[in-house]
DNA sequence: CATCTAATTAGAAATATATCGAATTTAATC
DNA sequence: GATTAAATTCGATATATTTCTAATTAGATG
């Protein structure tokens, strides 16, 4: 549980426009266009409310046809709900830590990266090489299967060595393969420092 | 541009600077200069998010001599959990009631004290006295044991008329008192509305 | 009332965000 | 493979937000 999510949750949540969006949902899945309908808003910043949405989890979507509906993910929400009660109970010091272990990925994750994204260089520490990766595979869908040229070329936008890359996202369980073809691992399976 | 006080309180949670700060208060009150050193920010700084804590009623503050103290209100954080929670067992038109309340409710604590946190007068209604009653108990402390005069002390801060509300405090269970000891009752004990 | 300390306001720069219209992509179906 | 309906991306614009420094205010105390 670390506190990015807590603050990305509810930066989330702190507009107008996507607690519209989720009280719509809570009522029933629907689709894009018919958000957009009901919000007198245009579909791209449907889109964009959605993708903000998909990115803390708090909607998924299923396609039927030509049309793919978005719901809503409750048990996040109770999650959340059950994440923010706790705050209080928790010791200071241990919030503290939550706090400083959220800042320094952050910073790590700056450090390692360039403005647009690339990966300067793999770090050799276990932990830090392990937020970078971890960071790096939030670009890969889940549920999806890759082969292993997709891979190469995903990895190739963020460094050249797509190999090692690839092999180390094997070795520290963000993704399993099988018959060449590459799929994400649970977050619950990944690699976590100690 | 008047948005949602629900949103509002999402929006202000949504910001890491002021997740620190809550999770600083969260220990115990702080003044400005104690948060600023803390986390490495200036007193301006520190003042911008304490003005948007204030705005959602996240913070209050008690002046002691020259320097001002932040305490967190607690409630209000268990209390957006509450909604938070239960916003998916809801639907339609309860929810809209439920977002409804907690607009009435800091409508309510806005109404009866002022900015600086004196309350105006008891109110009348047994609703809204009690709503007024419940966020003054927030300033004291679970578990402490107060003799009569820390209590009206207390009181003073907010009202002068100390013994008429110290006696609201014992029949609405928010406090008991032994021997002339007074200390705070568990939340489940307290008068709610119907 | 002069002085001190803490807090706030004012103003500015850098960054982020919400929204749109136009262009493009995606996936189903003919 | 061409067509179509939906969703997404792109690029632009207007607005908000975070943070700073410098200046100002508020309140306590000598």
């Amino acid at each position: 549980m670390q506190l990015n999510r807590l603050v990305e949750f509810y930066k989330t949540m702190g507009d107008p426009t996507r607690v519209r969006i989720v009280s719509l949902l809570a009522k029933g899945p629907l689709h894009g266009q018919a958000i957009a309908g009901k919000l007198g808003l245009t579909a791209p910043t449907i889109t964009h409310h959605l993708k903000k949405l998909r990115e803390v989890h708090l909607v998924y979507e299923r396609r039927d046809k030509n049309t793919i509906y978005f719901y809503l993910n409750s048990s996040l929400i109770k999650q959340q709900a059950e994440v923010l009660s706790q705050l209080l109970e928790k010791r200071g010091e241990e919030l503290e830590n939550m706090v400083e272990d959220s800042l320094e990925r952050q910073k790590i994750i700056e450090n390692f990266y360039t403005k647009d994204g690339k990966l300067k260089n793999i770090p050799s520490q276990r932990k830090k090489k392990l937020i970078v990766f971890e960071h790096m595979v939030q670009g890969l869908k889940k549920g999806k299967k890759y082969d292993e040229k997709e891979i190469n070329e995903f990895i190739k936008q963020f460094h050249e060595d797509y190999a090692t890359i690839r092999r180390e996202f094997i070795i520290n369980h963000y993704m399993y393969r099988e018959n060449g073809i590459y799929e994400l691992n649970p977050e619950e399976m990944w690699a976590k420092p100690e």
